[in-house]
DNA sequence: AGGTTTGATTAGACCGGTCGTCTAGTTTCT
DNA sequence: AGAAACTAGACGACCGGTCTAATCAAACCT
């Protein structure tokens, strides 16, 4: 039997990833997880061999959503590139500015996982290369088209990303969507001048 | 008698910063920060209300060092402001890149803390918001003096500091100083261009 | 078909460690 | 000597992740 099986392995996933992104990693007893998910205690060590490979777990199914996400939009075809690019970078703004409670796992966990836990440190490693890659590729197709002007693609989609991490983190420090803002701002001129 | 009691409080808070720089700060207990510190747990309730409120005194205390370190380089009038953010931005890699254990206790606690503790958070937002008024004090310096080229202060500054945040996140994820460099670059570029 | 086996799933006990408290003791200064 | 500052570390209540044993569902086999 498998559809159960998936079903609460993927539901715990949910109501964990919910839960973490709000309170991080290691201040969050599996306690809580698994009586908001209605799930017992004693089943998690059926779906997961530990609460590390767990959090990997919720991880990687945090960045197959969000890189699925991402294709979907890049691949727009009746937007240009910066467009489209534009329209990521928005999203990323109306989304820390929607809900106090962080929704980017990277900005939340990375500063708190990386020393902690090397599995979850090398899928967010992986994750946001992936991300990154994408914009660059998407920076390619800008030039191509002439929507964006001729750049260094990978480090300027690196240095972008970058911008907006620290951005959310500062965001999550003064509780405000100034400094997204900025970054929205500086985005904009930097892919226009 | 003042001496011992600050020494005593001084010792804990260094210690701590070291441990929970590297292991961040709920999955640290007092007994390990006491135990390497050599102070019995019975007197840290006589320095510290409570582990959160220490939490806030240490990520003060980092902040009033870092802060006296950046004053005393951003004084240091043989070198042009150029100079000075340079040497800076240099020294932010360097020092991440020889250790691997986090020095930079906004990147390691910010998004952990942020929702965790609200004195903790409004310490880090008054520290990022004291950097980034001294880099952009500076910025104006160094537009007064020619060596740095005319821009809105405020948001270069806020702006270089959100890529820098973002660049250590990544550094810290990939266990590499090339993100880093990428900002240091970028940073470059955008200071002469 | 009906009993049996197999594996998926659950329940909750378990040990160790957590923070914070509290009382007794020691040191230090007046 | 006495008062205040400080230290000592046992203690309690609780919660963490882990594990073993029992339960359940369903598939198999004669």
């Amino acid at each position: 039997m498998k559809t159960r099986h998936d079903n609460t392995r993927q539901h715990v996933l949910e109501t964990g990833q919910r839960i973490i992104a709000g309170k991080g990693f290691a201040s969050v007893g599996l306690n809580e997880i698994l009586t908001a998910a209605g799930v017992p205690k004693g089943s998690f060590y059926h779906y997961f061999e530990s609460k590390e490979q767990y959090g990997q777990a919720l991880l990687e199914d945090y960045f197959a959503r969000y890189l699925a996400d991402l294709d979907a939009l890049f691949a727009a075809e009746a937007l240009s590139a910066q467009e489209r690019l534009a329209c990521y970078w928005q999203r990323w703004l109306d989304k820390q500015a929607a809900c106090a409670e962080q929704q980017c796992l990277v900005v939340k966990l990375g500063g708190e996982v990386a020393d902690l836990s090397d599995p979850m440190r090398e899928t967010l490693r992986d994750g946001t290369g992936q991300i990154v890659s994408r914009i660059a590729r998407l920076l390619e197709t800008g030039m191509a088209d002439g929507s964006i002007p001729p750049l260094d693609a990978a480090a300027t989609a690196q240095t972008l990303y970058q911008l907006w991490l620290g951005a959310s983190l500062l965001a999550k420090l003064q509780r405000q969507a100034q400094p997204l803002e900025n970054a929205l701002q500086f985005t904009r001129q930097l892919l226009s001048c």
